[in-house]
RNA sequence: GCCGAAGUGGCGGAACCGGUAGACGCGCACGACUCAAAAUCGUGUUCCUGUAUGGGAGUGAGGGUUCGAUUCCCUCCUUCGGCACCA
């Protein structure tokens, strides 16, 4: 029996200050990148540096993700945690605009502060090979990057639309614009084109439909090829009825092809300017194309949502397959995917209640029995599939069956062409914005569009005073920035004033963080060999379809251009859950964001950690309260007082199952990134053990199993049962030692437990030897003085026995 | 609208591959220690019924498969997340 030492309470935050500068000076965490033993990339995606600093969210991700890099390098692997800063962006310019404070110092206060909590929380970081993607060293290869996309053809120009404020006579971006007008000064806010840089995202599409290899969540994967969208369909072409010239249509149902009555048009597709020029059409046609422009794509698409809007074009074309003649609208819902062009039946809902509105004629040409059937008094599409009818040799065949063989048809008459399409677009890459990475690109009254020769970046973004946009980006407002000599003519020439999109910085900065000491280059390939792909990537969901799309297709190309050896950037890929505070998201504007320092400092980082890994499922997040924080403080007080307490000089054998049991559960709890379950085996563990008492080597074992949930407790635990101060020559970090492994010698259970069922009913409890026979279990389930009760009168039908588990008796009468 | 995820005690959650639902923790109740409080320790804690052995109900709702369903299938309801200039 433990006796009543009085021990003196574990005092965590004296301690966790203490190990936090040993290993800072040891440089436990500062990796030898060139020992190539078993290395393992453990990253989790760096935060954004914002004023609301490091919020419980972070920690959330932080320190699980920190636990598993430690188990990690308890398994024996060279782990690798890297740390470092999502830095330029919209906010910090905002902020810059409110307050005047430039986006540069704002900045590099919001990453000190956060640096200093970051290193509060003891993690295993490797602060010698950070990132901080607003530091020119760093954007000058986001430049350079920019450069090889440039280089392949890539990067391109062209004119697009963005949000515009007529009151601020400014850019808006998406979260600025709520419900349709300006988040500032509430004016409505209209769609402007402006001349912007795309990365060509399009041309990887099929390759990055090709996920083999990858450890990723599956619903990751299918958010994934929904947003890339692929799509086989048939370009269909419409003759127009009075004049020269088709009208190509793109669509994945051919089957519809004789219920077709009308086609309508994206507002935004270059034929509509052309087809009402100088007719009557035209006054109605630009108000409604205006009207929808300031829809957004969700608005105009969505079934519930918003009314169909159209117009009615003045032309008509020509179905190619029974030579009807027919109307063209232009649409809402009809946007510049595929060819900007849909034609449009009874069998589509959209076009069901576009053609209703707008008094168009339908017909159907499937049906459920293949009986021929009259739109007249319906009220809805029919979308269901079925038998088709008035559609010449296709009549009687099941429309998806038909499918393939009418895009055939098609084909073969030269009406149409089978067509692969995505829905996945280029990559708006540019921003008009002062607080990023400025394009590389020269602008030459002679030359055109020169690129910055790579001799010369970075192109470094000034210091200016005006950080609004204004239509054009604010380096624009810079006659020293937008000065410059062309490189090819060396004539007068302009700078590009657009800066990139900050996923572009996050695209490849992976990369860099096992490079961040090269100064001649952004990486190195032999180098990245070992470190690449990244072992274990850890981070929101939200990323599933951006920067996690981004970051393989710019691993792809630099891959195509045989810069790096590796196809994909992240082999394993964890989504931890997003904490919420009153089931709202954490944020600035609803105020309720928590801030983890307090608690830091009255329970030291490990109880804050083991309390957010205690809440639930890593995957799964949940809603934030302090409430249940004390549970973990006593647990760890227990764990001390438990483990400093005398020792045994041998345990029973029931001890050491439990020992052997807890290293069993722990190990695979952490392995699945199960921590809420292994810090339950290990509370229980220690209710047994402060029962029960403990020797040096099972003490050693428990403080190794908690060691990657709360470090500083064990490494101090460890020091002292190896009675070593740090100081010491021959001291070694607990991160150091061995794994325990359990033998299933001592795991199992001599007797069990086996459950006595009669019909799906528990009706008793036996204990037995672990293996024993099926008729010596029914046996005893028989002797049951419950279970008799049961079985009186009653025929038994059938006996069920589970080995280990239960007996369960079928009965009739 | 489209895509994705989730619904279990007063609360957070646990339950391997279909086999005792509620581990572990919070909270609460009672008790021990104390002049007292805090801390700590012990006992109990899904609901109904019963002194108790026991019995009945129960994992968002309804149905199905099965000796047996939180787990598998179907229908529905609710909540949350993403939707391309927030990162």
């Amino acid at each position: 029996m433990n006796s009543k030492s009085d021990s003196t309470p574990y005092n965590a935050p004296k301690h966790e200050k203490k190990w936090q500068k040993l290993w800072e000076d040891k440089k436990l965490y500062d990796i030898n990148l060139k020992n190539k033993k078993k290395p393992y990339y453990n990253l989790v995606m760096f935060p954004y540096p914002s004023g609301d600093k490091l919020h419980i969210g972070h920690w959330y991700n932080f320190g699980p993700a920190d636990s598993w890099g430690r188990f990690m390098r308890m398994q024996g692997h060279n782990v690798f945690e890297p740390m470092g800063f999502d830095a330029f962006g919209l906010p910090a310019e905002n902020y810059a605009i409110k307050t005047g404070i430039p986006p540069a110092a704002s900045t590099a206060k919001n990453v000190e502060y956060m640096v200093k909590q970051l290193k509060a929380l003891g993690a295993m970081y490797d602060w010698s090979q950070t990132v901080n993607t607003s530091a020119p060293e760093y954007y000058k290869w986001t430049q350079w990057l920019f450069l090889q996309m440039y280089k392949r053809g890539l990067a391109y120009k062209k004119k697009s639309p963005v949000n515009w404020c007529p009151g601020c006579k400014t850019v808006l971006a998406n979260e600025q614009v709520h419900e349709g007008v300006c988040e500032r000064c509430k004016r409505e806010v209209s769609k402007k084109d402006l001349a912007q840089w795309f990365w060509k995202i399009t041309d990887y599409a099929d390759k990055l439909l090709d996920y083999e290899g990858l450890d990723w969540p599956e619903k990751t994967i299918t958010m994934q090829k929904n947003w890339i969208g692929r799509s086989e369909g048939v370009n269909i072409d419409f003759p127009l009825a009075d004049e020269e010239g088709v009208l190509t249509c793109y669509t994945t149902r051919p089957d519809t092809i004789y219920s077709v009555t009308f086609i309508v048009m994206a507002p935004e597709h270059p034929l509509v300017k052309k087809f009402i020029k100088g007719t009557k059409y035209a006054e109605n046609v630009k108000e409604v194309a205006s009207k929808i422009r300031k829809q957004t794509d969700i608005e105009r698409t969505s079934e519930g949502g918003k009314d169909k809007l159209g117009a009615f074009l003045g032309k008509y074309a020509i179905n190619p397959v029974n030579g009807e003649k027919i109307p063209v609208y232009i649409a809402n819902f009809a946007l510049m995917y595929g060819t900007g062009v849909v034609m449009a039946d009874a069998h589509d809902q959209r076009d069901f209640e576009f053609a209703r509105k707008y008094k168009i004629p339908l017909k159907f040409v499937i049906s459920e029995d293949g009986k021929p059937h009259d739109p007249k008094d319906a009220n809805e599409a029919h979308v269901a599939d079925g038998i088709l009818f008035d559609s010449e040799k296709f009549n009687g065949m099941n429309n998806r069956k038909a499918l393939p063989k009418m895009a055939d048809f098609l084909e073969k008459k030269g009406m149409g062409k089978k067509t692969v399409n995505f829905r996945l677009r280029d990559w708006l890459i540019s921003r008009q914005r002062y607080w990023g990475a400025p394009i590389p690109v020269i602008n030459c009254e002679k030359c055109g569009e020169v690129p910055v020769p790579e001799k010369d970046l970075p192109v470094v973004l000034p210091r200016i005073k005006d950080y609004k946009p204004k239509g054009k980006a604010p380096l624009a407002t810079s006659a020293a920035f937008m000065k410059t000599t062309c490189p090819k003519c060396k004539g007068r020439a302009t700078r590009e004033p657009d800066t990139m999109d900050t996923f572009v910085c996050s695209s490849w900065y992976f990369l860099r963080y096992p490079c961040a000491h090269l100064k001649s280059k952004p990486f190195d390939k032999e180098a990245l060999k070992a470190w690449s792909p990244v072992d274990m990537y850890i981070g929101g969901p939200e990323h599933a379809c951006m920067h996690l799309l981004y970051a393989r297709f710019v691993n792809k190309v630099l891959f195509d251009a045989d810069l790096i050896a590796h196809k994909e950037p992240f082999k394993r890929l964890i989504h931890q859950g997003m904490v919420t505070k009153d089931g709202a998201k954490m944020s600035k504007s609803k105020g309720n964001v928590v801030s983890p320092d307090s608690f830091v400092e009255k329970y030291g980082s490990d109880v804050f950690r083991m309390y957010l890994m205690f809440m639930g499922p890593f995957t799964q997040g949940g809603d934030w309260n302090d409430k249940g924080i004390t549970g973990v403080a006593r647990f760890v007080q227990k764990f001390w007082k438990v483990v400093t307490g005398p020792s045994l000089s041998r345990i029973s054998p029931d001890t050491r199952g439990l020992v052997h049991r807890t290293i069993k559960k722990v190990t695979g709890d952490i392995e699945a990134m199960q921590f809420n379950t292994a810090l339950a085996a290990l509370m229980e563990f220690m209710n047994a053990a402060s029962k029960e008492g403990l020797d040096e080597k099972s003490k050693k074992i428990v403080v190794q199993l908690i060691a990657p949930m709360a470090p500083h407790l064990a490494e101090q635990l460890w020091s002292e049962l190896n009675g070593l101060k740090p100081s010491a020559r021959t001291w070694t970090s607990v991160f150091d030692a061995k794994w325990p492994k359990f033998n299933e010698k001592f795991t199992a259970q001599e007797t069990i437990q086996l459950v006595v069922q009669v019909n799906g009913k528990v009706r008793g409890t036996v204990e037995a030897a672990s293996d024993v026979s099926k008729e010596d279990a029914l046996k005893l389930a028989y002797m049951q003085e419950n279970v008799q009760r049961f079985l009186e009168d009653k025929k038994v039908v059938k006996e069920i026995f589970v080995p280990g588990k239960l007996v369960s008796f079928v009965v009739k009468g």
